[in-house]
DNA sequence: TTACAATATAACTATATAGTTATTTAGTCA
DNA sequence: TGACTAAATAACTATATAGTTATATTGTAA
């Protein structure tokens, strides 16, 4: 990869995927879902948001394949469809803490 | 990290850093980067955008940490900052590669 | 100093999107 | 059937942001 010249396709189906990882709401319920599937009403109580907000945000991780939708009666339960979003979170975190540790290590 | 109740905080600083690679100019131009250091100039030609444009991408690029800044002369050098985007990178593009697989499988 | 070149910033416009309220759809059970 | 519940969708508002043009900053060299 590192050589070619990526096309404007493929780095626009890229910086999708980021964006859909780029909202706090959408990364909560992730983290939730982390533990188990849950319903969309679980989702409203755990995470205080609305439901028609969950419900879209649900929809929009539906849509880039990082969670999926299984009916059973009139629930619907979502459960995390790609692993590696928290492998790209652990990334990221830990991207974070290395920051944070050189700030603090600037301050001694 | 998959046990604990994750702060707003938290989440909004993980959110942030997926945004900052959410847009295609900004990954073309870490891809650009792949290479080695580039001036802004350089990177406006290779890109194609304008040089506010690419001025103001790598600003935010490097409030984020992903890349760093050294000044010779008249000129600025950008250059990857934080080598694990590529590996950020890496896993999404996979991702959407194996989405690709069972989609054309789910055609056979 | 002045002229010039490279980069950064300011101000603005247009678009995308997170959240809201209101409504609709779909499933269950009397 | 009708009443009820869960989830999805529509329409809208407010905010964030990518890109533009114009300008300011910074550095070099005459």
């Amino acid at each position: 990869m590192a050589g070619s010249v990526m096309s404007e396709q493929q780095l626009e189906l890229v910086a999708q995927r980021f964006r859909v990882l780029s909202d706090p709401m959408r990364l909560r319920v992730l983290h939730h879902l982390q533990s188990g599937e849950m319903s969309v009403g679980a989702l409203v109580e755990a995470t205080g948001a609305s439901q028609p907000n969950i419900s879209k945000h649900l929809s929009i991780l539906r849509g880039a394949g990082l969670v999926t939708r299984r009916q059973e009666g009139n629930l619907a339960y979502f459960a995390v469809g790609a692993a590696f979003v928290f492998e790209l979170c652990d990334i990221v975190c830990n991207g974070i803490r290395e920051e944070f540790e050189d700030l603090k290590a600037s301050f001694s």
